[in-house]
DNA sequence: CAGCATCCCTGAAGATACTG
DNA sequence: CAGTATCTTCAGGGATGCTG
């Protein structure tokens, strides 16, 4: 854990911080999905890093998995109660990118898979 | 700019993403502050890192750096406009961590210094 | 399918010293 | 005071290949 100056802001990003995780989590807002179908959605990252983020995720309690035993192997992701509980900073951190990017960088918005209907996602069982 | 999958949270993330803008984007939302009042207070920051990432604010336009003509040299830095209507972002990254820090760490929540009057502090001038 | 093991490399971050 | 300038370290991340 690392909480340099003791703000509430590094437990956060000491969770969900980093380059894939608030990307893992933000499609996992979407409902359970399989291992095969996060690494296809996110663009350009390896199986190595898909793996380990997600472990580190099911450390913190945010990601739960669960192995299917069948054949061929099944494995799904899906955010635990706790993990409900960081839709609105991953909501606000998507809002403030599609605003910023349309009204600065004269882009087009996210793709299909990012602008998804997340608003009427999975509701918040912990508003907290 | 970093856009790996194309989504709004990495337009997010490029801006105000890494270990030390979000804690100096937060002790901006108090208002504007000189160098050595940030290097202050945040804990272990070098003045080298303290520079690069606020000239990265700087250029997204995030902060605004006022440089004051006086000996000794004055300078300070606040949220832009734009900065502002991070407001919403950091605060709920410091909620969320308020409440996992109490809920499952069970530490005392974060010194004086970070659980300052943020909710009050100033007003959002474009909620985009 | 899901995921480990290995090796490698870059770039973010730290330490320290100096200056307009 | 508010930075620069170097040098160094190291962890995040990439590529590839193998396996239960």
């Amino acid at each position: 854990m690392n909480r340099k100056s003791g703000c509430a802001v590094e437990v956060t990003l000491s969770v969900m911080g980093g380059t894939w995780k608030p990307i893992i989590l933000f499609h996992l807002l979407h409902g359970k999905k399989r291992f095969s179908e996060l690494d296809r959605q996110i663009g350009g990252i390896t199986q190595r890093m898909l793996t380990l983020q997600l472990r580190e995720l099911e450390e913190a309690g945010i990601v739960e998995r669960t192995v299917h035993a069948e054949v061929p192997p099944r494995v799904d992701y899906a955010l635990t109660a706790l993990g409900q509980t960081l839709q609105p900073v991953l909501l606000a951190m998507r809002h403030w990118g599609e605003t910023y990017a349309r009204e600065h960088l004269q882009e087009d918005a996210a793709p299909a898979h990012c602008t998804m209907d997340t608003e009427a996602a999975v509701p918040l069982q912990r508003a907290a």
